[in-house]
DNA sequence: AGCGGCCCGGTAAAGGATTACCCAGCCAGG
DNA sequence: CCTGGCTGGGTAATCCTTTACCGGGCCGCT
């Protein structure tokens, strides 16, 4: 592998030559710079990124730590982040959290470890990992779920009033009795969708009972078990709010092996407009967040803050929107 | 942040011993580990990766290339990779060619430069990039398609006999005019299918029309158009064979729009078993494919050529398995 | 008692790029 | 013609860790 002396060698002039030629720095004659141009090409010559990084004290990279990768949702936003790091020469490394704060804590020490220029993540709750990257001075922006106690930037969405909206649209479609599968306590956008739910409720005047409610994993798994039950109650729900796009996928398999047909039988409205929603019979009403968005979103206030340290912290929330398909009709 | 002089200071000791006693060599004293292991704690201590790794001239790193994040047949190799990689303290580090050789090289030039460990990935087809890694002696192994005159460790799947038994069992349901939507031509995988197909046709003694089959990107939106094309032809195809999970989305789109039943009128089955595949009404037949399995065997190939660059290439080939459900059988 | 060998741990080199600092040479102005 | 200033580029320090090499001290054997 060659090195910058090599490059340096070949070309005739010194290594801090080399470097500044190809860095573009401007204190460089063009021809010298067309020269080690040449020899850098000739040699094949990467740069050591360690040794780059470690003179530095920063590598171009930007970590993105999601809490599932085969979560559409999240995969969406990893694009966004994508699309605008490239743009400036950042590289984005995505790593998979599970919803585990250890590994979410291991992640993160790597990162750390890397010296990443920045950091995405969706936390998961327990702000103490993140400390740690606030106490080194790492930039970072925390997506889809505030950060307890720290005042970092944010991009949320308005995910209780979406929830409301929801819950409002299922109420007007003459849906009674409706019930809620979200995530588990503590989690910030299983409560709020909750909270979304029940303040719907309330504002149409109609009680709101626990019976209606299961809070389990954001995975088909606990949803199919918690849809099974809710519907085999002696007074059943007639409409259902899922929480996310994995447990719509346990909802409905439950629905399928109960015999009740989405729309007709009971009103569903689940969270992300996973790809499959339009296409199955019949089709899903959801409510789409902006994934896309959100990751170009983060990763601007994420450069913004590499650039300037300083800069105040600030919060940004975004809309979702509720898309009415047929699992939201009773005809 | 505190480096390793920083530790040794305050332990007493020189950096020579702080860096043997933290990375478990035998010949430091108990007590003494003891002591550096406190001091490190105390401090906050965490290696400096760069130079680390500029030391080493390596990263326990491992670079997973994939031609795309939102499609769950990848993240589910990922899953496997990770898995693997993490037992022995590797990082994976996710990155997403979106099948698009230039973005394919780049990341390739990345990993490179930052010295990784070794590199999985799924080749766009085009060589010349993984060259660079063979001449530079970086470790790596391809997945889901084999490279053109490299020889180079593989994980394949039997997709060709796969797609021939997926024909074979809508053939048997009584589907006559079994069609074929399928990838790019030379996408290695997508020719394969198309290759089964034929090889299915063949000997049920059926004619093979190419107006039964259409190429299209791997998308839900190309798919959509072809099954559109195909649907309104004169002599419609009763039975569709669909070459991935994000063209099932397009192709039972394009169902619904013209009031077509998958089953019922038109026999469906589908490469990769999508988490939505079973609750979706009806529930689709699939060729579940062992992406897992594909990524937990790869990342092992790794590690066994990364520790013993000298080994002979070995392609490792998986079986599919086909599950039948109702989108494959007329009532 | 003397010496060989072993165990532990220190000293310093190495790894490769960036950059602060400095110097040579040239041009222009006096 | 001399000198001050500016430009372009070289020298060498620096980033931090790992590890080759070396040496001190102690044990045990002869």
């Amino acid at each position: 592998m060659a090195t910058i002396s090599d490059v340096a060698a070949l070309a005739g002039v010194s290594t801090a030559t080399v470097s500044r030629a190809l860095n573009g720095k401007a204190t460089v004659d063009r021809e010298l710079v067309a020269r080690v141009q040449q020899a850098a090409d000739e040699l094949g010559y990467r740069p050591n990124g360690p040794a780059r990084n470690l003179r530095r004290q920063e590598a171009a990279v930007v970590a993105l730590i999601i809490s599932d990768v085969e979560n559409p949702f999240f995969t969406a936003i990893a694009r966004g982040v994508e699309d605008v790091a490239h743009e400036v020469g950042y590289s984005v490394v995505l790593c998979n959290s599970d919803e585990n704060a250890e590994k979410e804590s291991r992640y993160i020490d790597v990162a750390i470890q890397e010296r990443v220029a920045g950091v995405i993540l969706s936390p998961t709750g327990t702000t103490s990992s993140v400390d740690k990257l606030a106490a080194r001075g790492t930039a970072f922006v925390a997506v889809d779920r505030p950060l307890p106690q720290q005042d970092s930037d944010v991009v949320l969405v308005d995910t209780r009033l979406a929830a409301r909206q929801a819950t409002d649209h299922l109420i007007a479609q003459g849906y009674d009795r409706v019930g809620c599968i979200t995530g588990p306590a503590g989690v910030r956008t299983a409560d709020d969708r909750l909270a979304g739910y029940r303040d719907a409720l309330k504002s149409a005047k109609r009680p709101s009972s626990t019976k209606l409610v299961r809070r389990t994993e954001y995975k088909a798994a606990g949803a199919h078990k918690a849809a099974a039950e809710l519907m085999s109650q002696p007074d059943p729900p007639d409409a259902l709010l899922v929480a996310n796009s994995a447990m719509a996928v346990g909802v409905l398999q439950a629905l399928r092996e109960q015999g009740v047909r989405p729309g007709r039988d009971v009103g569903i409205v689940a969270f992300d407009d996973a790809p499959w929603a339009e296409p199955v019979d019949p089709p899903l009403s959801v409510v789409a967040q902006p994934a896309y968005e959100i990751g170009t979103v983060a990763a601007r206030l994420l450069l913004a803050r590499i650039a300037d340290s300083t800069r105040t912290a600030t919060t940004t929330t975004l809309g979702a929107r509720l898309i009415e398909r047929g699992s939201s009709h009773r005809t």
